[in-house]
DNA sequence: TTATTTGTACACCAATGACAGACAAACAGC
DNA sequence: GCTGTTTGTCTGTCATTGGTGTACAAATAA
Protein backbone atom coordinates (compact mmCIF):
# COMPACT_ATOMS: atom_id res chain seq x y z
CA UNK A 1 0.00 0.00 0.00
CA UNK A 2 2.12 2.54 0.82
CA UNK A 3 5.27 2.89 -0.69
CA UNK A 4 8.42 4.97 0.67
CA UNK A 5 10.94 6.79 -2.07
CA UNK A 6 14.30 6.94 -0.29
CA UNK A 7 15.86 8.85 -3.38
CA UNK A 8 13.39 11.27 -3.48
CA UNK A 9 13.55 14.40 -2.26
CA UNK A 10 10.94 14.81 -0.32
CA UNK A 11 11.65 13.86 3.18
CA UNK A 12 10.04 10.35 4.39
CA UNK A 13 7.70 11.78 7.10
CA UNK A 14 5.88 13.92 4.68
CA UNK A 15 5.73 10.63 2.36
CA UNK A 16 3.93 8.68 5.27
CA UNK A 17 1.65 11.51 5.87
CA UNK A 18 0.86 12.58 2.13
CA UNK A 19 0.33 8.83 1.51
CA UNK A 20 -1.87 8.08 4.64
CA UNK A 21 -4.07 11.75 3.95
CA UNK A 22 -4.97 10.31 0.18
CA UNK A 23 -5.97 7.11 2.09
CA UNK A 24 -8.41 9.34 4.70
CA UNK A 25 -9.48 11.39 2.24
CA UNK A 26 -10.37 8.44 0.05
CA UNK A 27 -12.31 7.38 3.17
CA UNK A 28 -10.81 4.43 3.47
CA UNK A 29 -10.69 4.57 7.11
CA UNK A 30 -13.41 5.30 9.40
CA UNK A 31 -14.05 7.33 12.34
CA UNK A 32 -12.65 5.05 15.31
CA UNK A 33 -10.46 3.29 13.22
CA UNK A 34 -6.95 2.55 14.41
CA UNK A 35 -3.64 3.19 12.61
CA UNK A 36 -0.97 0.46 12.83
CA UNK A 37 1.66 1.90 15.66
CA UNK A 38 4.14 3.76 14.97
CA UNK A 39 7.16 0.69 15.27
CA UNK A 40 4.97 -1.90 13.18
CA UNK A 41 4.53 0.64 10.18
CA UNK A 42 8.15 1.88 10.76
CA UNK A 43 9.07 -1.71 10.05
CA UNK A 44 7.05 -2.10 7.48
CA UNK A 45 8.21 0.69 5.72
CA UNK A 46 11.84 -0.07 6.65
CA UNK A 47 12.27 3.38 8.38
CA UNK A 48 13.10 4.52 11.81
CA UNK A 49 9.95 4.58 14.51
CA UNK A 50 10.38 8.11 15.05
CA UNK A 51 10.34 9.11 11.18
CA UNK A 52 6.49 7.59 11.69
CA UNK A 53 5.72 9.13 14.25
CA UNK A 54 6.70 12.87 13.24
CA UNK A 55 3.71 12.03 9.92
CA UNK A 56 1.51 10.71 12.72
CA UNK A 57 2.20 13.96 14.63
CA UNK A 58 1.37 15.70 11.38
CA UNK A 59 -1.75 14.08 10.69
CA UNK A 60 -2.97 14.71 14.75
CA UNK A 61 -2.17 18.31 14.01
CA UNK A 62 -4.01 18.76 10.88
CA UNK A 63 -7.21 17.05 12.86
CA UNK A 64 -7.37 13.36 11.51
CA UNK A 65 -5.97 11.51 14.01
CA UNK A 66 -5.50 11.42 18.09
CA UNK A 67 -2.71 10.57 19.68
CA UNK A 68 -2.96 8.95 23.28
CA UNK A 69 -0.06 7.52 24.73
CA UNK A 70 -0.30 3.58 24.42
CA UNK A 71 -3.44 4.26 22.57
CA UNK A 72 -2.44 4.35 18.79
CA UNK A 73 -3.54 6.17 16.65
CA UNK A 74 -7.18 6.62 16.12
CA UNK A 75 -9.02 8.54 13.61
CA UNK A 76 -11.40 11.60 13.76
CA UNK A 77 -14.62 12.88 12.86
CA UNK A 78 -12.84 16.05 11.43
CA UNK A 79 -14.39 19.15 11.62
CA UNK A 80 -13.18 21.40 8.60
CA UNK A 81 -10.50 23.95 9.24
CA UNK A 82 -10.39 27.15 8.52
CA UNK A 83 -10.15 27.65 4.57
CA UNK A 84 -6.82 29.86 4.41
CA UNK A 85 -7.39 32.53 2.00
CA UNK A 86 -3.97 31.06 -0.63
CA UNK A 87 -5.63 27.58 -1.57
CA UNK A 88 -6.53 28.01 -4.65
CA UNK A 89 -3.36 29.20 -5.66
CA UNK A 90 -1.55 26.39 -3.42
CA UNK A 91 -3.20 24.07 -5.79
CA UNK A 92 -3.22 25.56 -9.02
CA UNK A 93 0.72 26.04 -9.24
CA UNK A 94 1.81 22.89 -8.16
CA UNK A 95 -0.22 21.31 -10.52
CA UNK A 96 0.86 23.11 -13.70
CA UNK A 97 4.28 22.82 -12.29
CA UNK A 98 3.62 18.93 -11.90
CA UNK A 99 2.23 19.36 -15.52
CA UNK A 100 5.00 20.88 -16.53
CA UNK A 101 7.72 18.68 -14.98
CA UNK A 102 5.71 15.99 -16.56
CA UNK A 103 5.38 17.08 -19.91
CA UNK A 104 9.52 18.05 -19.68
CA UNK A 105 9.89 13.88 -19.07
CA UNK A 106 8.42 12.98 -22.05
CA UNK A 107 4.85 12.38 -21.24
CA UNK A 108 2.56 12.73 -23.83
CA UNK A 109 -0.29 15.30 -23.74
CA UNK A 110 -2.72 12.70 -24.20
CA UNK A 111 -2.18 10.45 -21.93
CA UNK A 112 -1.93 13.48 -19.25
CA UNK A 113 -5.55 14.49 -20.36
CA UNK A 114 -6.96 11.31 -19.91
CA UNK A 115 -5.51 11.24 -16.20
CA UNK A 116 -6.96 14.58 -15.48
CA UNK A 117 -10.32 13.59 -16.86
CA UNK A 118 -10.15 10.21 -14.80
CA UNK A 119 -9.48 11.89 -11.99
CA UNK A 120 -12.17 14.60 -12.35
CA UNK A 121 -14.42 11.91 -13.04
CA UNK A 122 -13.27 9.78 -9.40
CA UNK A 123 -13.75 13.42 -7.93
CA UNK A 124 -17.36 13.22 -8.92
CA UNK A 125 -18.08 9.88 -7.90
CA UNK A 126 -17.31 11.15 -4.43
CA UNK A 127 -13.75 9.23 -4.47
CA UNK A 128 -10.29 10.66 -5.06
CA UNK B 1 5.54 36.61 -13.40
CA UNK B 2 7.77 33.95 -10.65
CA UNK B 3 7.00 34.01 -7.17
CA UNK B 4 8.80 33.01 -4.45
CA UNK B 5 7.71 31.30 -1.11
CA UNK B 6 10.30 31.51 1.52
CA UNK B 7 8.33 29.64 3.71
CA UNK B 8 7.30 26.49 2.04
CA UNK B 9 9.38 23.52 2.56
CA UNK B 10 10.66 23.50 -0.91
CA UNK B 11 13.55 25.05 -1.62
CA UNK B 12 14.02 28.31 -3.40
CA UNK B 13 16.27 27.31 -6.01
CA UNK B 14 13.60 24.29 -6.87
CA UNK B 15 10.88 26.79 -6.53
CA UNK B 16 12.58 28.92 -9.70
CA UNK B 17 13.44 25.91 -11.80
CA UNK B 18 9.65 24.83 -11.62
CA UNK B 19 8.51 27.98 -12.40
CA UNK B 20 10.80 28.34 -15.22
CA UNK B 21 10.51 24.61 -16.94
CA UNK B 22 6.50 25.66 -16.32
CA UNK B 23 7.50 28.93 -19.01
CA UNK B 24 9.33 26.84 -21.66
CA UNK B 25 6.84 23.97 -21.33
CA UNK B 26 4.26 26.45 -22.23
CA UNK B 27 6.48 28.05 -24.69
CA UNK B 28 6.74 31.26 -23.37
CA UNK B 29 10.12 31.30 -24.21
CA UNK B 30 11.92 30.44 -27.92
CA UNK B 31 14.68 28.45 -28.88
CA UNK B 32 17.90 31.76 -28.67
CA UNK B 33 16.35 33.64 -26.31
CA UNK B 34 17.72 34.71 -23.04
CA UNK B 35 16.77 34.21 -19.64
CA UNK B 36 17.89 37.50 -17.25
CA UNK B 37 21.34 36.89 -15.69
CA UNK B 38 21.74 35.10 -12.25
CA UNK B 39 22.09 38.21 -10.48
CA UNK B 40 19.01 40.28 -12.33
CA UNK B 41 16.77 37.86 -11.37
CA UNK B 42 18.77 37.03 -7.76
CA UNK B 43 17.56 40.88 -7.10
CA UNK B 44 14.51 40.95 -8.64
CA UNK B 45 13.06 37.50 -6.12
CA UNK B 46 15.21 39.10 -3.20
CA UNK B 47 17.62 35.90 -2.70
CA UNK B 48 21.07 35.40 -3.79
CA UNK B 49 22.75 35.13 -7.21
CA UNK B 50 23.85 31.55 -6.05
CA UNK B 51 20.53 30.16 -5.51
CA UNK B 52 19.23 31.36 -8.99
CA UNK B 53 22.68 30.00 -10.55
CA UNK B 54 21.51 26.66 -9.15
CA UNK B 55 18.50 26.88 -10.39
CA UNK B 56 19.69 27.28 -14.10
CA UNK B 57 22.27 24.43 -13.87
CA UNK B 58 19.27 22.66 -12.89
CA UNK B 59 17.56 23.26 -15.92
CA UNK B 60 20.80 23.26 -18.10
CA UNK B 61 20.85 19.79 -16.94
CA UNK B 62 17.51 19.13 -18.28
CA UNK B 63 18.65 20.20 -21.74
CA UNK B 64 16.78 23.44 -21.37
CA UNK B 65 19.31 26.24 -21.06
CA UNK B 66 22.81 26.66 -22.45
CA UNK B 67 25.15 28.26 -20.23
CA UNK B 68 28.22 29.77 -21.10
CA UNK B 69 29.85 32.51 -18.77
CA UNK B 70 29.49 36.00 -19.56
CA UNK B 71 26.92 34.59 -22.68
CA UNK B 72 23.66 34.42 -20.15
CA UNK B 73 21.37 31.79 -20.08
CA UNK B 74 19.67 30.98 -23.78
CA UNK B 75 17.02 28.43 -24.42
CA UNK B 76 17.82 25.63 -26.04
CA UNK B 77 15.81 23.49 -29.08
CA UNK B 78 15.58 20.59 -26.72
CA UNK B 79 15.83 16.95 -27.31
CA UNK B 80 13.19 14.62 -25.85
CA UNK B 81 14.89 12.66 -22.62
CA UNK B 82 14.63 9.06 -22.69
CA UNK B 83 11.79 8.33 -21.15
CA UNK B 84 12.12 6.58 -17.47
CA UNK B 85 9.52 3.62 -16.65
CA UNK B 86 8.38 5.00 -13.64
CA UNK B 87 7.30 8.38 -14.90
CA UNK B 88 3.15 7.79 -14.98
CA UNK B 89 3.54 7.09 -11.42
CA UNK B 90 5.44 9.62 -10.60
CA UNK B 91 3.05 11.78 -12.09
CA UNK B 92 -0.03 9.90 -10.54
CA UNK B 93 0.84 9.40 -7.06
CA UNK B 94 1.94 13.15 -6.38
CA UNK B 95 -1.76 14.68 -8.40
CA UNK B 96 -3.55 12.49 -6.22
CA UNK B 97 -1.42 13.50 -2.87
CA UNK B 98 -1.72 17.15 -4.50
CA UNK B 99 -6.20 16.57 -4.16
CA UNK B 100 -5.91 15.20 -1.05
CA UNK B 101 -4.08 18.23 0.50
CA UNK B 102 -6.42 20.22 -1.65
CA UNK B 103 -9.88 18.44 -0.24
CA UNK B 104 -8.28 18.14 3.19
CA UNK B 105 -8.14 22.16 3.50
CA UNK B 106 -10.97 22.58 2.30
CA UNK B 107 -11.59 23.10 -0.95
CA UNK B 108 -14.53 21.69 -3.35
CA UNK B 109 -14.82 18.54 -5.27
CA UNK B 110 -16.83 20.88 -7.47
CA UNK B 111 -14.18 23.60 -7.54
CA UNK B 112 -11.51 20.84 -8.42
CA UNK B 113 -12.95 19.60 -11.17
CA UNK B 114 -13.70 22.37 -13.25
CA UNK B 115 -9.85 22.97 -12.29
CA UNK B 116 -8.68 19.81 -13.83
CA UNK B 117 -11.25 19.96 -16.42
CA UNK B 118 -9.46 23.76 -17.12
CA UNK B 119 -6.10 21.91 -17.35
CA UNK B 120 -6.90 19.46 -19.29
CA UNK B 121 -8.38 21.98 -22.03
CA UNK B 122 -5.78 23.74 -22.26
CA UNK B 123 -3.05 20.88 -22.74
CA UNK B 124 -6.04 19.77 -26.01
CA UNK B 125 -5.20 23.79 -27.28
CA UNK B 126 -1.32 22.44 -26.76
CA UNK B 127 -0.64 25.06 -23.94
CA UNK B 128 0.03 24.31 -20.20
C1' DT C 1 3.89 -7.37 40.63
C1' DT C 2 6.50 -7.84 36.41
C1' DA C 3 7.28 -7.82 31.56
C1' DT C 4 5.83 -5.89 27.38
C1' DT C 5 4.01 -2.47 24.49
C1' DT C 6 3.82 2.22 22.79
C1' DG C 7 4.23 7.07 21.94
C1' DT C 8 7.51 10.64 23.30
C1' DA C 9 11.82 13.35 24.36
C1' DC C 10 16.52 14.33 23.68
C1' DA C 11 20.95 14.11 21.59
C1' DC C 12 23.72 13.14 17.59
C1' DC C 13 25.39 13.07 12.81
C1' DA C 14 25.23 13.75 7.94
C1' DA C 15 23.27 16.27 4.26
C1' DT C 16 21.62 20.41 2.36
C1' DG C 17 20.07 25.10 1.40
C1' DA C 18 21.18 29.80 1.25
C1' DC C 19 24.54 33.10 1.51
C1' DA C 20 29.20 35.73 1.31
C1' DG C 21 33.03 36.71 -1.07
C1' DA C 22 36.57 36.08 -4.41
C1' DC C 23 37.87 34.76 -9.13
C1' DA C 24 38.48 34.46 -14.28
C1' DA C 25 37.06 35.45 -18.59
C1' DA C 26 34.35 38.08 -21.98
C1' DC C 27 32.46 42.46 -23.14
C1' DA C 28 31.85 47.86 -23.58
C1' DG C 29 33.68 52.26 -23.85
C1' DC C 30 37.26 54.87 -24.91
C1' DG D 1 44.78 48.02 -27.02
C1' DC D 2 43.62 49.22 -22.26
C1' DT D 3 40.59 49.53 -18.37
C1' DG D 4 36.60 48.92 -15.76
C1' DT D 5 32.36 46.38 -15.68
C1' DT D 6 29.66 42.40 -16.27
C1' DT D 7 28.72 37.56 -15.42
C1' DG D 8 28.78 32.71 -14.35
C1' DT D 9 31.50 29.81 -11.31
C1' DC D 10 34.08 28.19 -7.27
C1' DT D 11 34.99 27.62 -2.45
C1' DG D 12 33.86 28.08 2.24
C1' DT D 13 30.63 29.04 6.11
C1' DC D 14 26.56 28.85 8.91
C1' DA D 15 22.08 27.42 10.22
C1' DT D 16 18.46 24.19 9.48
C1' DT D 17 16.65 19.75 8.91
C1' DG D 18 15.96 14.77 8.21
C1' DG D 19 16.73 10.42 9.98
C1' DT D 20 18.40 7.66 13.55
C1' DG D 21 19.90 5.80 18.34
C1' DT D 22 18.58 5.48 22.80
C1' DA D 23 16.36 6.09 26.97
C1' DC D 24 12.01 7.09 29.29
C1' DA D 25 7.17 7.03 31.20
C1' DA D 26 2.88 5.33 31.25
C1' DA D 27 -0.63 1.94 30.07
C1' DT D 28 -1.62 -2.83 29.29
C1' DA D 29 -1.14 -7.95 29.83
C1' DA D 30 0.14 -12.13 32.27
Amino acid sequence: MLQIDLASNVPVYEQIANGLRAELVAGHFGPGDKLPTVRTLAIDLGVHHNTVAQAYRQLAGEGWLELKRHRGAVIQERRLRPNRPDVPERFTRPLRELLAKALAEGLSRKWLIRELMASAHRLQEGGL
